[in-house]
DNA sequence: GGTTGTAGGTTCATTATTTGAACCATTGGT
DNA sequence: ACCAATGGTTCAAATAATGAACCTACAACC
């Protein structure tokens, strides 16, 4: 492997729950060589990919990671453009709404919104991964990926998250195919028990799958009402954030989401 | 040189002015060979930290760099905890306000706040590296940074930017010294004509300068009284950050910030 | 319609960088 | 005083990076 993506792939062990990394911790959990690791790390920090704390010499994100984002945003403005989207989703249905997009083969939750509306609300963790088959945003995106890449996640093992997450890939085969001739996903408490999740696809230029948006709600506030109130509000939204990034909706998508609406 | 470092540099050709690239010009720019240039950013692209735009296959900031800023943020919320200062620091001068911040040896802009008082005001763009000889925030840092890096910055070219830029190393060292005496730096007319700049630095944990935080108005408005109303302001806006970063003061500014108050 | 110049991408022998076991120097707990 | 960690360093051996030349595709231009 390229050693820059291995350098690369040291920064995927920095997590919320693990911010700040020890050099022998980094090195035990990469399965790299210390001295390695120490290199790559010096690299990343030169450029200010990473930084050190300075009394306990553990490594953390740097600051130059706040540069790049604010340059992206600049040139894609992906997350600034889905923001007022998913204020005015979350506000019309009541519901926690949020946005995610695919990074290579993982989904990664981008920016959600919360409503007052509500005393009890789904909160979210913008900086975790959600996994493709517990999640109505992941099975969304699964739906609409190429063959390869569902090939390859659904062959991948498929941990179940809570005791109603779907596992066998054959019948989550079953689930895409219907996601595909109805346009929208939906999954209870594959993720967190009791959290009901509506997810709606987003394409890109080409028609290529990026990303999804979704609402979550709490399974017991779900009557049919309120799941038509939601399924309308993320069609638009999801039309609308398409639109703003440029993208393209396939016309078998926006020919399901006229009809339904 | 490593390898890994030879592709993050790859990135320093995306600017606000330049978001996407080629792969040939790319290479151009940086002096990279095309295939070594290629392999790099592919690796880089498998990561997520670039991508191409499907049709023009020009490269671009990915989205990996959103997820890294967003895990950075959770972890040293520099930026998050800086904003609300920013903006009651505007709100108090009348004028834009922003912080930056050191990464490696250039000084970045970090973010910035508007106020309406004014039909005109100062407009940053957040993307852009602060020269350290043309800017108060970089006069500011560059004064309490350590010696060496202050004579690697001031040992190298000091390009002017307006007809007003100091490029007179000794000069510049005759100011620093100025700046360390009375704790702020001020600026007329250096980066931009008509603009002044008055700054402050900011400190990290073991009294070693971040970054700055200033405050930039017109300077046909800068009158001494609103000269020492943000030179007030600033003084508590820069304690303010300070702390919220977990910083220390270094006691003899304090000394200087509260006597001059 | 061919010519030219450019683009993105690939190849493969040469070359230089990366690698990792063993090694220091410090630190903190017992 | 000791032991077991830590971050960091060394240097010969192994591996990955390198770049000139090449390929294909496309657009501009006589």
């Amino acid at each position: 492997m390229g050693t820059v993506r291995k350098a690369l792939d040291l920064l995927d062990h920095f997590t919320r729950l693990r911010p700040v990394i020890g050099l022998s911790e980094l090195a035990r959990l990469s399965g790299t060589n210390k001295a390695t690791c120490f290199r790559l790390m010096s690299e990343m920090q030169a450029f200010g990919l990473v930084e050190q704390d300075p009394d306990s010499r553990d490594y953390r994100l740097g600051p130059a990671v706040l540069r790049l984002s604010a340059l992206r945003e600049a040139a894609v403005p992906m997350r600034d453009a889905s923001r007022p989207v998913l204020d005015r989703l979350s506000e019309a249905t009541g519901e926690s709404a949020h946005s995610s997009i695919l990074i290579g083969d993982r989904l990664q939750m981008m920016d959600f919104a919360y409503s007052h509306r509500h005393g009890t609300r789904v909160i979210f963790d913008d900086t975790d991964t959600l996994p493709f088959h517990a999640t109505s945003s992941g099975l969304a995106v699964l739906a609409f990926l190429p063959e390869a890449l569902r090939d390859k996640v659904l062959s991948a093992p498929l941990p179940p998250v809570t005791r109603n997450t779907q596992t066998d890939a054959s019948l989550l085969r079953a689930s895409l195919a219907e996601i595909r001739r109805c346009g929208f996903a939906e999954v209870d408490g594959g993720f967190e028990t009791d959290v009901t999740g509506i997810a709606v696809p987003l394409f890109g230029p080409r028609g290529d799958c990026l990303g999804a948006v979704a609402v979550a709600a709490p399974s017991g506030r779900m009557t049919p009402s309120l799941r038509s109130e939601i399924l309308a509000a993320l069609k638009i939204a999801g039309a609308e954030i398409i639109t703003l990034w440029g993208g393209a909706l396939p016309p078998e998508i926006a020919t399901l989401w006229r009809d339904a609406a």
